[in-house]
This record gives structure tokens, sequence and C-alpha cells, in this order.
DNA sequence: GTGAAAAAGCGTAGGGGTTGCACAGTTTCG
DNA sequence: CGAAACTGTGCAACCCCTACGCTTTTTCAC
């Protein structure tokens, strides 16, 4: 009955809470929740770059190496953190449309409170539960367009690359409050050069001033015209 | 006549050709364009792992230390080594939306052939020359469409996020042959836990197989939908 | 119980990587 | 002809991840 799963990527098995069973030798000191809760608490604190297994075994009183004991690899540690601090999705209103809009907003907060998660190296779809729970609300939910599940998923790509997308650009924007001072700073250095370099639409829309304005604007922007194709679609069909 | 420019993003001036003047003293072994060379050669050989000061400086018969001469940080190398592998965006034809599916094109087989340049991570709105070579291009090509500046910028963010995100996707669903086996695997040991999860959705996404085929008809379908939705925005304006 | 097996944790070590500082050599200006 | 400026180098510190071997602890089997 014990399951024998050969090669599977990191942290797969882990997530799922399938642990390699023990039988002798002393009791863990320390658990994987601890050590991944204590890894989002870096990251939260400190950002991606915080979450080493150094530091986690040195917060939790223990070597690095005794790290290897609960983890494979980095990677493994970094997929289960990922899935531990994506959380669970919030409950969808009726109706496609509204339900992407909850949808995507939910995220957006989400990158907001951790924007680490956006540093976060995607190594392949998502397998891990939690992130697999935002798949299935979504997905539910654009079952009610009546398009084809092929369909569907590539809706679910076209959003979630959106999200992520925006989100990590409101972060480098949003983030650091000399931002307007340096980005003054920039114009002048680069609005001859636009000039002189051929850049001529760029060029306006420097001077118009273009690139500062409301990000929440373009949020609602972009996901319009999304959600408006999609709706081409359905007609279409 | 010397411009000032204090405190610029790592990069910035470099990438422009604004290099600091040198009056005395030996004249350097290397240059930055050898720099920048060889940085790309390691990244389309080995990935985005293997750009690093060391390793270039030993190639070029130089210390790591010598680097610091050159570029003030790996950052700064990081960022015209991106700039410097994009290159010039190609000749886009006629009409809005032949443009943007060229561009969207051009972008993709970029990324394919430089994967990692989906690794360099994004520190800020693009300012380097090629890169706003690439932003130039479509945006002119969209100012066709009687949109506004703003407007244009939404579009060209939406288009170019949908990119990034596509190419990411299909590079590691593309790369390693063992893919297949690897995910046959993965399926054996999620369809279970779906099923028990609660994932219904999912499940029968899983058993119908709907995760494995055309890549290629996914990019064609997600941009089919944004630039259905410019379209009806247009109609709406 | 008691001994052996298994597993945990530690120490040591090594290989990368980025960066700072003091030093010696070279070029060019004054 | 100095002296200033800038070069590359060596040394060193500091991160990071990971492998190996050893000691200690626990538990199973006898």
């Amino acid at each position: 009955m014990t399951e024998d799963h050969g090669e599977l990527p990191p942290g797969l098995a882990l997530s799922w809470g399938v642990l390699p069973v023990q039988r002798r030798g002393p009791k863990p000191a320390l658990s994987i929740e601890q050590i991944v809760a204590t890894g989002i608490e870096f990251g939260d604190r400190d950002g991606f770059e915080a979450i080493s297994l150094q530091r986690i075994a040195a917060h939790l009183g223990v070597t690095t190496n005794a790290m290897y004991r609960y983890v494979r690899s980095k990677e493994e540690l970094i997929v289960l953190v990922n899935d531990k601090a994506v959380g669970l999705p919030p409950e969808l209103p009726e109706g496609w449309r509204p339900a992407a809009i909850a949808w995507v907003d939910a995220q957006v907060k989400l990158y907001a409170e951790r924007p680490w998660l956006l540093d976060v190296p995607i190594r392949g779809a998502p397998v891990t539960p939690n992130q697999l729970r935002w798949v299935e609300a979504m997905l539910t939910a654009l079952s009610a367009t009546g398009l084809s599940q092929h369909d569907n998923l590539g809706c679910l790509l076209l959003l979630s690359g959106y999200v992520r997308n925006y989100a990590s650009l409101a972060r480098q924007l949003g983030s650091s409050a000399d931002a307007p001072v340096q980005a003054e700073q920039v114009g002048r250095f680069l609005v001859p050069r636009l000039i002189e370099g051929g850049y001529p639409t760029l060029t306006s829309v420097y001077l118009n001033q273009e690139y500062e304005d409301g990000l929440d604007d373009d949020l609602e922007f972009g996901l319009a015209r999304i959600l408006d194709g999609i709706d081409v679609l359905i007609a279409k069909r």
C-alpha cells in the first residue's frame, strides 16, 4: 500500500502531506510546517532573498545541514513556502465575469501583501494544493461560459499571466518612496536621447508625462480588454 | 558640458554609451562590449545562472575584481547583457493588428532562442535603448488605432505581459525531453488526490488530458482574445 | 531487556558567488 | 620630470548551497 512515486518534481509529495515514513531513530526536532512557516516569516519581513536554509536553520536553533533531513533542496523548500503563502482563494461571486474580476482582485491583493511571491521562479504548471485551489476556482467559474475546457484553460492562462504581470509592475512603481524623484532624474537623462535617437512616439509619451499616473486604472483597463475579448469568443461559438 | 547625472539606475548610463571619461592611467585591457558579449555567450550556452562576473573574468583572462572597474555591480552587468541580447525589433507590417501579431511572434521567437532572458529580473519600466526600440515600434503601430496614448500604453503592457507569460510557459513545457514521462508520473500521483480533495473541474481536465496539447494554438488563442478586446474598445470610442 | 539498525543532527569542508580594500604597475597631464 | 589618476591583482570577508562522515538517540526485533 506504500505508494511508490518515483521521481516526482521537488515539493510535490511534501506539499500534499506525503512524508517519508520513519520507523527508527530520534524524533525530528523540527517539522516541515515549522520550517515553511519560518520561511514565510522571513519572506514577509525581508523579501525573497531572505528565505535561505541558513537563516531558517539559525532561527530555529539548528545547523544549516540539518535542514536537508527535511527538504531535499532549496528548490523544494521554495515550492512549499510558495504554496503555503498563496493560501486559499476567496469565494467567488456568481457569473463568470464578476468571478473573474474578484479572482484577479484577490490575486492583486495577495501580491501586494506578499510581493516576494513574484520573485518565486515558475518551474512548471501548478501542481501544489493551494495553487490548484485557485485554478479550480477560476476554472469552475469559467465553465459557466459554455466554452470548451481547452478554451477555459486558455482564458485562465491569460488572466493569471495578466495579474502576475500587472502586480510585478505595480510593485516596482509603487515601492520606494523616492520613485518620483528617481523617475524625474531618469526622464532628464532619457528625453534628449530619445529625441536624438529616433524614438518619436516615446518622446511624446514622456513629454506628456503619461508614464506616471493611475496604476489602478491600468489594472481595470487591461482586465476589461481581456474580458471583452472572451465575450467576443463566447458570442462567436 | 559634462552632464552630471547623479544617481541613475544601474546600467542606464552605460547602456546608452555614456562612459565615465578617463584621462590618465593605463588603457583598459577590456571593453564593456567585450564583457557584455561574453555574458551573452555564457547565457546562450549555459543559461542565466552561468552569467557571473567570476566566469566572465576567467574567460577573459582577468581577475574577478577587475570587472568592477567596468561595472558597478552584477545588477548593472545584467541590465547591459539583457538590453544587448534583446536586440532590435523587426520591421512591422501595416495595420495595428498584423503589427501586433508580428511583434508578438518576434518576441516569442526571441524568447525561444534565448530562454534565459525570461530569468532576468524586471527591475522597472524599460529604459535601455533596445528595449525602448521594441516599445517604440509597438507604440507607433498602436497609434493607428486612434486610441489615447494612455490606452496605447495599457495595450502595450497587456501584450508584452502576455508574451512573457506565454514564453515562460512554453519554455518549461517544451524543454526537457522527458517532460511527457514526468507529466504522466505527476498525473498518476495527482489525480487520486484531486478526486479526494474536492477538485472536480480539475479532475475532469486531467482525465480529458487537456493539459498536453497544442501550445502554438494557445498563443494564437490568447492573442486573439486580447486583440478582440482592443477592437471592442476601439469601436466604443 | 538488550543489542542492532536506522535515522537525526552536527562538524567539517568545499565550491560558487559578490564585493571591499590596500597595493603595485602604467599612462598621461602639468 | 614628477605627480596624479587609473589600471589590474591579491587578499579577504561574507553570503549561499550541498556532500560526507561521525556521534547520539530512538525503536524495533529477538
